[in-house]
DNA sequence: ATCCAGGGACATC
DNA sequence: GATGTCCATGGA
């Protein structure tokens, strides 16, 4: 057990926000699974210090956290409105996750048009069938020779309804090495959003979604259903922006709108949609 | 009972 | 390119 002190860390929002779907927490204590490993954390109230309670070394948690990325100066660049102002204020210190490559594609992948609870269940049920247990009721993350080699009948357990065939096949391009992680981080935002939706089950949302939680592509803009009620909720007073009806233009609209470090922008006004519903501005 | 949830594929126009 | 329907599942 140890202490780090990062500024700008809020371990709630950014466990809580939706991003991950691994993490639970009991009374002060978050636990959750990375990789092979079950790592406890909390965070003090008031020195606002992150406890850990982990063999692992400070800079795996610095590289998890993005403790590298200067949130104030992204709060500047996005700082476009009053409803992303007032979701940077209420929500400071929520940080994007770097999630892993495979586990994050996977995760998604179940998660089309279904609530967050349905989706850890999924994920959870998936790992405690075909992972491997770490401690008593924790279990690692399948690989992906173990989801490509899964009979139908087993995967079904996992209740994961018309999306088990397409996990499936994306875990046997990945075996196969069809799809190649490497060279997806190598690719510029646009073409590796392209080669992940070639996959059956990667639409544009899922892609970015993907993309900007594994693959470092930070001006990924995911337009899921919040985003769009947002964007249609507030008649922002932008003439691009009016015209803007189907779900693709959204996207295009968030990236020019908030610029580079868009994606934080749509984890923010993300959390605040969910957590408070369409807020007023006044 | 009906609608919605971190959507996508496919047909149709 | 834009629109409608279907796809399982679970909770409100």
């Amino acid at each position: 057990m140890y202490r780090l002190d990062p500024d700008f860390f809020n371990l709630d929002y950014t466990l809580d926000c939706g991003q991950v779907f691994r993490w639970e927490k009991n009374g002060d204590w978050w636990t959750g699974v990375v990789g092979n490993n079950v790592i406890r954390l909390s965070q003090e109230e008031d020195s606002r210090e992150l406890l850990i309670d982990s063999k692992l070394p400070p800079e795996f948690f610095s590289r998890y956290f993005r403790f590298d990325d200067d949130l104030s100066s992204i709060y500047e660049s996005i700082n476009r409105d009053l409803l992303i102002d007032r979701a940077i204020n209420r929500y400071k210190g929520l940080r994007l996750i770097r999630q892993d490559p495979w586990e994050c594609l996977i995760s998604y992948m179940l998660a089309t048009a279904s609530s967050i609870p349905t989706i850890q269940k999924r994920i959870y049920l998936l790992s405690q069938i075909f992972g491997q247990e770490l401690e008593d009721g924790y279990f690692s993350f399948p690989d992906p020779e173990t989801l490509a080699n899964a009979d139908m009948s087993m995967l079904d357990l996992c209740k994961l309804g018309f999306r088990a065939d397409r996990i499936k096949m994306a875990a046997e391009e990945v075996c196969s090495e069809e799809l190649d992680f490497d060279a997806l981080f190598r690719l510029e935002y646009k073409y590796a959003r392209e080669r992940l939706m070639r996959l059956r089950g990667i639409g544009e949302k899922v892609a970015d979604c993907v993309l900007l939680f594994a693959f470092e592509k930070m001006e990924s803009f995911p337009v899921d259903t919040h985003i769009r009620q947002i964007i249609q909720h507030y008649h922002i007073d932008d003439s691009y922006f009016e015209t803007c009806t189907n779900l693709s233009c959204m996207g295009d609209w968030g990236r020019e709108y908030f610029g580079r470090y868009c994606g934080y922008a749509q984890e923010y006004l993300y959390y605040q949609k969910r957590v408070e519903g369409f807020v007023s501005l006044y």
